[in-house]
DNA sequence: AAACGTAATTATGAATTCATAATTGCCTCA
DNA sequence: TGAGGCAATTATGAATTCATAATTACGTTT
């Protein structure tokens, strides 16, 4: 028996749920703003049950805040929330790192060089877009790599949280010289199968992502994301 | 003005959440088994609408599995996603132990104290159920001190997964002498103030009541948890 | 008798309807 | 003129209805 992976037929509300979550990353959706249901069911198309049964995962993964009988907004992230979330983000890719190290074969080294060898080319010509990809490629791949599909799970909603408040700031012309350093030491760590190295790099590297927005955010004097 | 908490008025799919995870935590619903939303609609006296609202929230937190046109089915752990949040627990705990221990003024030691005291003396005098109550009020009041709020959700999902298998097993003689022991040395490094140490003990203590379980389950031989 | 195909039944996804809470706007009265 | 209260409107929570996918049961054929 050949192994063979389940057919997909995504219901409604889950590709609602998706959609409505990307609008709220994408910051097209504004934190605080109203929900309205009957707007957005006509902007889909779908009727109110499915909207609403995106809405109640939307909820429980804290993308929105629903108030009984008075509807949904976009939670409005706090700089302490964000704060917050990087805390958990950083030991979640340390502990990737560390499980990563020893699960990656020849194949995935040179997958990931390959995307290393693309950041840093972007790095080189100033291409944020292209970095922004090749950077995310290679984190995801780390975690992916851990084999731990909850680790991966609770990791991607975190970083979809903080997502939006680096959507809304420029990375500094340090602070990126500063994370291409930290993935060149990533890189040597892998290289050497250092998993507790490559950890700790990881930490760090998710600990100064975090002070750079910060420091971007008070720079603007906001206190919501 | 005087701070007010906001008025708490569930709504029906909200208490279904919580009523239906009580259920699967419990294990009066088990794992793999098919969630009727007939039946379940006629015994909570509700209509589908709500309780269907409340199986999407339970699947996106992972404790029930939806298949389009087919259902819902209590999720079926695997001794490998067990062994994945134990992994993901540890760091947590630490984590939260780290932070707790600068939080924490008097009052909130004494408290921790006296439930401290209480779960020696339910270990003393055999109460494994008061013991269990005591023990989970310090690890909650840990992480509820950490001041992370969302680390205090991560944590609670997590913990709500993995508890199913611990109400499975009886904690052996040896494995809860050495919990005592460990939650000494935690009150220790608490009373310090060490930070690090707190946090280092907190994630051994999973890693500790992690092994303990496998080695219980492996012992029964099952798979599936 | 077993396997396949088809009809009947059941269960689910989604739309619609209904009841009620919340909001808005207007009117009264000080 | 403004504050308070009441009615009208709107929006939401929940029930019901409808359409269809999945399952079951049965009959046919080899």
């Amino acid at each position: 028996m050949v192994s063979i992976e389940t057919i997909e037929r995504p219901t409604l509300h889950e590709e609602l749920v998706v959609r409505l979550r990307d609008l709220i990353i994408e910051d097209r959706l504004k934190p605080g703003e109203k929900i309205p249901e009957k707007e957005l069911c006509e902007a889909f198309g779908v009727s109110r049950t499915p909207l609403r049964e995106a809405l109640k995962v939307l909820a429980s993964e804290g993308f929105v805040t629903l108030q009984a009988n008075r509807g949904a907004r976009v939670t409005e992230a706090t700089r302490e929330e964000l704060l917050d979330a990087f805390a958990i983000l950083a030991v979640l890719e340390q502990l990737a790192g560390e499980l990563a190290c020893g699960m990656l074969d020849q194949s995935d080294m040179r997958w990931i060089e390959g995307r290393h060898e693309a950041m840093l080319d972007a790095y080189a010509n100033r291409k944020r877009k292209r970095y922004f990809r090749a950077n995310q490629d290679i984190h995801q791949a780390l975690i992916r790599a851990s084999g731990n599909a909850l680790l991966e799970g609770h990791h991607k909603l975190l970083a979809a949280r903080v997502q939006r408040a680096r959507f809304l700031v420029n990375m500094s012309e340090e602070r990126w010289a500063q994370a291409v350093e930290e993935h060149e030491q990533m890189m040597v760590k892998l290289r050497k199968g250092d998993s507790k190295g490559l950890g700790r790099i990881m930490k760090q590297h998710i600990v100064n992502k975090c002070a750079a927005i910060l420091a971007a955010f008070d720079a603007t004097g906001a206190e919501k994301v």
